[in-house]
DNA sequence: TCTGGGGTCCTAGGACCC
DNA sequence: TCTGGGGTCCTAGGACCC
């Protein structure tokens, strides 16, 4: 059966990125196997991964499986440094490029393909300059839609390349485990296979009915278009943020309201800063709390107007958590506190010339800028309404400690996404 | 001996409005 | 005088991805 359009969609994706890194930087490191992390796994080398060793596992986990292992600290800015560098050679062929995370892109090289030839060769000369002028391995998949595409980089790792003709994407997808499908994780794989559909090509022979009462409106009719091949989405060479957040794992620590404050603190410093710095304010604000045994509860709250300022956002964030605190009066120990600012809006224009994001806002508690009460009181008039005028007071933005995270990592995480 | 940090998207129930 | 339907927004939780 012959489809309509070509495959010029290539998915480029750096293998074992961190754990390439590390080896590329120390050669002592090359062809042994390596995690980066400590207690987790952040990226495990493709020699640690023979022995079962995988991203997210427990440090002890991965030494039991694998006893040679060794751990190596992140040069994190290293990996931020050489991921730029790769994106650049991306960029050589193609500015519809959409970078989906520090290691990973999209490219539309449709148009690109009378300077530089088919796309599969444009995929030969992309890994072989990544290889040579940076000395990485990245894996290509090339299809008509991004989903193959990211499908096919898969199927190609290690350090390999498919392209998918579009007259054959049935037969290439039929054999496939679902898992492989973006989006079909653990639980849905598991749901699947209770029905007997373990591959791609036992999904298409599913109706999108069934597939829906299975998985929910949204998964179901996804999953069906998908394994119809049908996949409408374009290259975005630029996303905004939907959300930003921090959070802190704390070990296990007293559910006190030092602990609570401290830590709150601390994060909305953080986040409020990289909030202003996009120029947004945000309208909702969502704690999380984990308590011992990984059980883990959110609170949120929606404001009448966007909020920007540090010690507004610290001052709501305090009050959720507390009242998820007061919730469970059973749990003594918190693990983690978590704060996420979403429901984004952009600065009201009347703010954009007043120095908001300047560091004497945050150097000054409860004083305001200019216009920039406006937004403030009235966010603030919202939490008196709903938790009474003691509600409010004053926070000490100082963390003490207790983060064991490098800060590199955090400035990488920031920056990983899209 | 249960493990990091940053995100996106979806679902379900309830409040509220017309 | 207590009954319909539809839409939007908010809240809490969960699956999933890198």
């Amino acid at each position: 059966m012959k489809r309509e359009g070509t495959a010029t969609i290539l998915h480029a994706d750096l293998d074992a990125f961190y754990a390439s890194v590390e080896q590329l930087l120390d050669p002592s490191l090359r062809g042994q196997p390596i995690a980066v992390g400590g207690g987790v796994v952040l990226a495990a080398s493709y020699e640690a991964r023979r022995c079962g060793v995988r991203a997210g596992m427990a440090g002890w986990a991965a030494r039991r499986l694998c006893p040679d292992i060794r751990f190596v600290g992140g040069h994190f800015r290293e990996y931020q440094r050489l991921a730029d560098e790769v994106m650049q050679v991306f960029n050589d062929f193609t500015p519809l490029l959409e970078r989906v995370s520090i290691d990973e892109a999209f490219l539309e090289v449709a148009g690109a393909v009378h300077l530089f030839g088919p796309p599969g060769r444009i995929a030969a000369e992309i890994r072989g300059r990544v290889r040579s002028e940076i000395g990485l391995a990245v894996s290509v998949g090339v299809a008509r839609t991004k989903h193959l595409a990211k499908v096919a980089s898969r199927v190609a790792k290690p350090d390999g390349v498919v392209v998918v003709d579009p007259s054959r994407e049935r037969e290439f997808l039929a054999p496939l485990p679902v898992g492989l499908i973006w989006g079909v994780g653990p639980v849905t794989q598991a749901r699947l296979a209770g029905r007997g559909i373990h591959t791609i090509g036992d999904l298409a022979g599913v109706s999108s009915p069934i597939l829906q009462q299975m998985l929910g409106t949204a998964s179901g009719t996804k999953l069906a278009s998908l394994s119809a091949n049908i996949d409408p989405r374009a290259i975005e060479t630029t996303r905004k943020a939907k959300s930003i957040g921090a959070q802190a794992a704390l070990g296990a620590r007293p559910a006190t309201r030092a602990v609570v404050t401290e830590t709150i603190g601390y994060l909305t410093d953080r986040v409020s800063g990289r909030l202003r710095g996009a120029r947004r304010a945000a309208r909702t604000l969502t704690v999380r709390v984990r308590f011992t045994g990984l059980r883990s509860v959110t609170r949120s709250m929606t404001l009448a107007a966007g909020v920007s300022s540090t010690v507004t956002l610290t001052e709501v964030a305090i009050q959720l958590v507390f009242q998820a605190l007061a919730d469970h009066p059973g749990e003594r120990q918190i693990t983690l506190l978590g704060l996420s600012l979403s429901n984004l809006i952009e600065e009201p224009p009347l703010q954009l010339e007043l120095p908001l994001a300047l560091p004497d806002e945050r150097l000054r508690p409860g004083s305001t800028v200019g216009s920039a009460r406006w937004g403030v009181d009235r966010s603030v008039d919202a939490i008196r309404d709903k938790f009474g005028r003691a509600a409010i007071g004053y926070a000490t933005v100082v963390f003490s400690g207790v983060d064991r995270v490098p800060e590199e990592f955090r400035e990488l995480a920031e920056h990983a996404g899209p």
